[in-house]
RNA sequence: GCCCCAGUGGCGAAAUGGUAGACGCGGCAGACUCAAAAUCUGUUGCCCGAAAGGGCGUGCUGGUUCGAGUCCGGCCUGGGGCACCA
């Protein structure tokens, strides 16, 4: 028996998709595209098994699309820069352009292993120049439309990274990367007006119907929109007036206090002839951040000598706190506090002793006796205790208030977001420079665009913390473009989440040295139809990318809202952890399982084997994808990857599974090397009619082909792999029927040898976007010599899709008493006949006659007696 | 606390409101083999039964329906996201 080689024939079918150009693709408006996109890799130097998932994912997708008929662009580009590259620089001396630079020809190679159908011509990596010269020129855009700025502000500083991190790199009070505790510092630093979209980036949300639901969610909280008023309170002691913001101004006459943020220009003011409140303040920043989680958070206040003059009651003055719970970064910094319908001035309340006025009645309680207790009421009802708000319901009131203020003059109606602008500078050597010039006479001058791009400067050290740029010795000293006097170069470099904001447009147009991408073929080959990568970036990139896209349009780059029209988030590849005896993880490799028990391979020592979770290498349970790549092949996996865990949910990684898979691989070798009957040549011309089994044969071929290319249209790669299986499995028992039925020299019809021909041809179609080396050989083992990537998917006969015979479930009373074969679609009279006469039947209806009898074509009979 | 998602055999999982457990992993029995590996065949939700057959089964609980894993209400458990957002 001949064996499947599968380093061979892995290794050949690359080699001649490759110099074929097979995936090279052109934009071509007479026919129709597909945009097929997996977010890029970070060049870290080895790809991991959720590389080869995502890629996977992909790979069947675009292979598939394209046998349907599709001009498929599936390109591949590394997001290049990044903080990982000066870590590498710093611990072994290596140039960070260097080490990234190697790591991508690394990971180009394994990913050309894993046999992608992708258009290589088409790579990009973000940290050549060619690449983001045009980044820095949309920056320059931005500036000039106003969606750029510069602003003193308090950043999150990560000490480790020694960079700023924008808001939403920083996760419980911890960078997001390094996990250290975050300090507050004031800086300098760029932003994009990714609010000035906020309405826009909310409201297109429900236009983008291919996305996971969780993932709008997502994005829809952090948009964070609520509606409300902010108005303005007198002060007395001769202070400015104090402005609040409200999503509550119907609560209005509930108020008891006003409380302004430690961090409020207002409470440092006050704190000036004030130690007890400085040090007070002074408490709150240092609970800031770090301890808020863990602590609970109990609400402190500190009473100032202030006070705030009601705005509708000439007279009625609030005590003005100033408060822990009150976040000088949303809304003004200030609220005012209605104790009986927010929890959290609830909790202030009864803590300093505050009068709590109940001005919102739930309907069906009595007005008199409503009391909120230690809970808040924060739901419907009815306004009361509040002059001229009375009997409205909260909606109406709100509309009142907001009038009434208005009408006094004292606030306006307004909407608030959650959103802030994104902060995009950062300290770092290997990053984009930021094309500005900082000039004492001229302030901030843009670099002109004949000097694009900015390039960075080769001859850098890493030996101090902080950013080499701002420590190189000539870099940063030029001429100011404007007045032509001695001027200093801007030194922090673009935040990395920039460069992923748009390369899926560069895609469209890689090799343009004119311009970031033509605007027609954008136009061709944009939105991506199916974005695949992990849910970590449901917010960050894909937020950041939705607002670049937006930001282009305003200047006039392109005619697109949304860069991707369908968004499929996968799920993670887990494995089992192991520690020895001391504790200490170890990977799997060092594992021995094979007693039935888990020892060490090196001294056979025991291991427990712990939960199943992530693969990371903290935790050692990794497993090499280079390591399966060179045992087992792409295929196997690749075929791995698609079967049993749905795409989206997590894929537990397992030598097991990817044995099956390998066992499957080389079934269907023989399948196609060893069918044990005489098969006609290729190309051999159906025979006029078909007996019973060989249209059973050709049956499941065209059942499968139909049912494989609606499972990869609906991402259920686990049940197309089922149904390749399925039909595989039904042509092995037909095979070894005629296998036999030749062994004893009786003729096998050649209905029937065409038949199984066919079949093991349409096999290797259907088997292709996923198994795409193995399809080939198949292809060519049964006597083809074109390239597989080139032939349409299957037609299925309509004919064959369905069957001539139904089976039909039985139920008495709804429980299953017989199944029948009946003629397909068999009218309702006789599918009921044949019910009632069956004996299993009569018996359990137990000589009752039929109360009602349901008949649902083809499916089911239920008797009710 | 709020918002999502998920709970089905020993395991991964399938099932337009219509035969629950497809397909695979693992197990068991057998064939081939001196033996093993590989491969092939059969079997495999649980309980009663020698069998035929019967009963019970999709986290718990109530409902809608001729019929519910699927739809609706309440609860429990697990996972994820957001979290003093005024």
């Amino acid at each position: 028996m001949s064996r499947y080689n599968v380093r061979e024939t892995e290794a050949k079918w690359q080699a001649v998709w490759d110099e074929r150009r097979s995936f090279a693709v052109q934009a071509d408006p007479s026919r129709p595209k597909t945009y097929v996109l997996e977010m890029f890799p970070y060049p870290s130097g080895r790809i991991h098994m959720g590389h080869v998932r995502n890629y996977t994912i992909g790979d069947v997708i675009a292979r598939y699309k394209r046998a349907k008929g599709f001009n498929v662009l599936h390109p591949m580009g590394w997001d290049a820069f990044g903080l990982p590259a000066e870590n590498a620089a710093l611990e072994r001396g290596v140039h960070p352009g260097k080490w990234t630079y190697e790591n991508i020809a690394a990971m180009r190679g394994q990913l050309q292993s894993m046999g992608l159908a992708i258009d290589w011509s088409r790579e990009i990596a973000t940290c050549r120049p060619e690449y983001y010269r045009f980044e820095q020129k949309m920056f320059l855009d931005f500036l000039k439309a106003g969606l750029a700025y510069r602003k003193e502000s308090w950043v999150n500083w990560d000490p480790v990274d020694n960079t700023v991190l924008a808001n939403e790199q920083v996760i419980d009070g911890r960078g997001w990367r390094t996990g250290a505790l975050v300090e507050k510092r004031q800086l300098s630093q760029w932003f994009l007006k990714i609010t000035h979209f906020a309405d826009e980036l909310l409201g297109a949300l429900a236009t983008l119907d291919r996305w996971p639901e969780k993932v709008r969610i997502m994005q829809e909280n952090w948009i964070g929109k609520s509606q409300g008023c902010r108005f303005f309170f007198k002060l007395s002691g001769g202070h400015e007036e104090l402005e609040v913001f409200t999503t509550r101004p119907d609560t209005l006459f509930g108020a008891s206090f006003v409380a302004i943020s430690p961090n409020h220009p207002l409470a440092a003011k006050l704190a000036e002839g004030n130690a007890e409140l400085g040090e007070f303040i002074a408490e709150c920043n240092r609970m800031g951040t770090s301890e808020a989680a863990l602590e609970q958070a109990e609400k402190k206040g500190f009473r100032t000598p202030v006070t705030a003059e009601h705005p509708f009651v000439p007279g009625w003055e609030l005590p003005v706190y100033v408060a822990n719970f009150v976040l000088m970064e949303y809304g003004t910094g200030a609220i005012f506090g209605c104790p009986a319908h927010d929890q959290r001035d609830l909790d202030f309340a009864r803590k300093y002793d505050l009068p709590v006025k109940p001005v919102v009645v739930p309907d069906g309680e009595d007005p008199a006796s409503f009391d909120v207790g230690n809970e808040a009421y924060t739901g419907p009802g009815t306004l009361r205790n509040s002059r001229f708000l009375d009997g409205l319901s909260v909606e109406e009131g709100k509309k009142a208030a907001i009038g009434k203020i208005e009408e006094l003059g004292r606030g306006t109606g307004t909407t608030m977001f959650r959103l802030r602008d994104w902060g995009v500078s950062r300290q770092r050597y290997w990053g984009c420079p930021i094309p500005v010039i900082h000039c004492e006479a001229c302030g901030v001058v843009p670099v002109p665009e004949a000097q694009l791009p900015v390039t960075l400067p080769e001859d850098v050290t890493f030996d101090a913390p902080g950013n080499p740029l701002e420590r190189h010795p000539t870099w940063k000293h030029v001429d100011c473009p404007s007045c032509g006097k001695a001027a200093r170069r801007e030194t922090d470099t673009f935040d990395t989440f920039i460069e992923s904001s748009w390369y899926f447009l560069r895609f469209a147009d890689p090799r343009n040295t004119e311009v970031a991408f033509d605007k027609d073929a954008v136009k061709y080959w944009l939105p991506v139809d199916n974005y695949i990568g992990g849910i970590e970036h449901a917010v960050l990139h894909l937020l950041y990318s939705r607002f670049w896209t937006r930001a282009l349009a305003h200047c006039g780059y392109l005619d697109l809202a949304e860069p991707f029209a369908g968004l499929f988030t996968q799920g993670m590849v887990t494995h089992a952890t192991f520690q020895d005896a001391e504790g200490k993880w170890i990977f799997p490799t060092d594992v021995d399982l094979a007693s039935g028990k888990a020892v060490k391979r090196a001294d056979g020592s025991p291991v427990t084997v712990g939960p199943v979770i992530k693969m990371s290498k903290s935790k050692k349970n990794v497993v090499d994808p280079e390591g399966i790549l060179n045992s087992y092949g792409a295929d196997a996996a690749r075929l791995f990857m698609m079967s049993d865990s749905p795409p989206d949910r997590d894929l537990e990684w397992t030598e097991a599974g990817i044995d099956g898979a390998w066992r499957y691989i080389n079934r269907l070798w023989r399948l196609v090397t060893e069918p044990g009957i005489t098969l006609p040549a290729a190309g051999t011309p159906a025979p006029a009619e078909f007996g019973a089994d060989a249209t059973a044969i050709r049956r499941a071929a065209h059942k499968a082909a139909h049912g494989v290319a609606e499972d990869i249209e609906q991402y259920r790669f686990n049940s197309a792999v089922a149904k390749l299986r399925i039909f595989s499995n039904a042509l092995g028992d037909a095979l070894s029927k005629l296998a036999a039925k030749q062994g004893n020299s009786q003729d096998v019809g050649a209905d029937e040898a065409w038949a199984v021909r066919e079949a093991l041809e349409i096999l290797s179609q259907i088997v292709q976007p996923v198994m795409p080396h193995l399809a080939q050989e198949m292809w060519v083992s049964l006597g083809h010599q074109d390239l597989l990537v080139e032939r349409p998917w299957p037609a299925a006969d309509a004919g064959l899709l369905v069957e001539d015979t139904a089976t039909v479930a039985v139920q008495v009373n709804g429980k299953l008493r017989a199944t029948l074969a009946l003629p397909r679609d068999a009218a309702e009279d006789v599918a009921k006949a044949a019910a009632l006469a069956d004996p299993a039947v009569r018996k359990a209806m137990d000589g009752k006659p039929p109360r009602k009898v349901i008949v649902v074509p083809n499916r089911i009979v239920n008797v009710v007696v």
